[in-house]
DNA sequence: CAGGCCGATCTTACAACGTACGATCTGCCT
DNA sequence: AGGCAGATCGTACGTTGTAAGATCGGCCTG
């Protein structure tokens, strides 16, 4: 009746397990204590291999950003990337947005990483490398980073609450605050709400995809043509 | 020698509070003691007028709003607004940024509020309305909603981070990393690095106000001519 | 003026967290 | 067999959010 020896602890097994708690409990779940049960050891011992939590943490972006790189770069869905530089970059985001559509913790953390683990680099190296063969100057494709980023990491925000809108306002209230934004209320009145795979209500793939082609599109018209 | 009277504690009083520590110490150091100590009493003594403290963080997303609908829609800089849609958008998503500069750990706070306070409604319904008058389908003004919110609020990343660079790398090292991604090291070489009153080292002024004429100018074209 | 009532504040206490410090265990080399 | 080093664990402390109830102070009523 001896015990079946554990595998032992590794950095990559803890930030698996770190993981796995994020993704079905949330980021706020995911504690010392809470990790080392998961994996049957004891908390402290994971001090062995993270230095401390805020390094995991930091650790989870790094297997975010590294699942982004095995989708996107490393074997991208549709074959080696050709064609319109627009084509490459727009698989790119939207594989980066499947990453982060099946982890929703993820996106605030990348967006707010105290430390950027060096694996992002490689992300943001081949979007320059596509864009200055597409014959951008480096300044160009500096801001177009930081449009796409943000894009990617910002499309998040839930702009219709749902539970303030079921909960806790009574009829009256609902219909004062109809009243009050009219303009706003035709826009929820005209949504589908089929937020089935996506993070929010009002964040679906069509509408991500639909700002997506008006930053590539505007980015575009300002690349010298080659 | 009576002790001078305290003001008495007010949820504003409270949510002041803790808006001066987080602009001064971080948004990590806004805990019930810390507030209470601020405001001269215990910390339970915070409850009878806030619920808990994620209603706490709640209030301060409300805060940031608020400052946001003063200096954008009560008593805009240039007075009322008029002239092209774009130019009244522009100036108000300026000094929203304006804003989150002055409180640089409010942008995730927003982006990722798990409860939107309601005066969040008012700047988009503001934003909406402009964008109807000038023509826009709803669905359109939708969509323009969900790229400026991002961009406003994902604009914050530091692509390069100073500390990487500076301190846990030896020369070594970083000569690799120069070497592994040039196109970066090239980006990084020609950027001027006055992080004076930007959020990052590249998120500056004139890059923002580039990002979003990109996105307004693209909304502007497939606007129906009024 | 006495008594009581109620909104506001405080005291105490507890569970959960991150983690410093040192003890312990385990497999391998001599 | 002896010991050495890498890996794991036990204990304990400080900090956090907050539940439960005691206490204060001003105002109204009798």
């Amino acid at each position: 009746m001896t015990r079946t020896a554990r595998a032992p602890l590794s950095r990559e097994r803890i930030l698996d397990a770190a993981v796995a708690i994020a993704d079905a409990e949330g980021l706020a779940a995911v504690t010392m204590r809470g990790v080392a049960q998961q994996l049957d050891c004891e908390a402290m011992s994971l001090y062995y291999h993270v230095k401390d939590k805020a390094q995991l943490v930091t650790g989870l972006v790094e297997v975010i950003i590294d699942e982004v790189i095995a989708t996107t770069l490393d074997n991208p869905p549709g074959g080696p990337q050709a064609g319109d530089w627009r084509d490459v970059v727009r698989a790119r985001c939207l594989g980066a947005r499947h990453v982060m559509l099946r982890h929703p913790w993820a996106p605030p953390l990348v967006a707010n990483a105290d430390q950027v683990p060096p694996n992002t680099y490689r992300v943001f190296e081949a979007l320059v490398a596509t864009m200055i063969e597409a014959g951008f100057s480096y300044d160009l494709a500096h801001r177009a980073i930081h449009a796409i980023g943000s894009m990617i990491l910002g499309f998040t925000q839930e702009l219709f609450d749902p539970n303030v809108d079921t909960d806790e306002l009574s009829d009256d209230e609902l219909a004062a605050l109809a009243g009050a934004f009219p303009h706003l209320g035709a826009i929820a009145a005209s949504q589908p709400h089929d937020a089935a795979q996506s993070l929010s209500v009002c964040d679906t793939q069509a509408e991500f995809e639909f700002t997506l082609g008006l930053v590539l599109d505007g980015l575009d018209a300002l690349r010298p043509a080659v």
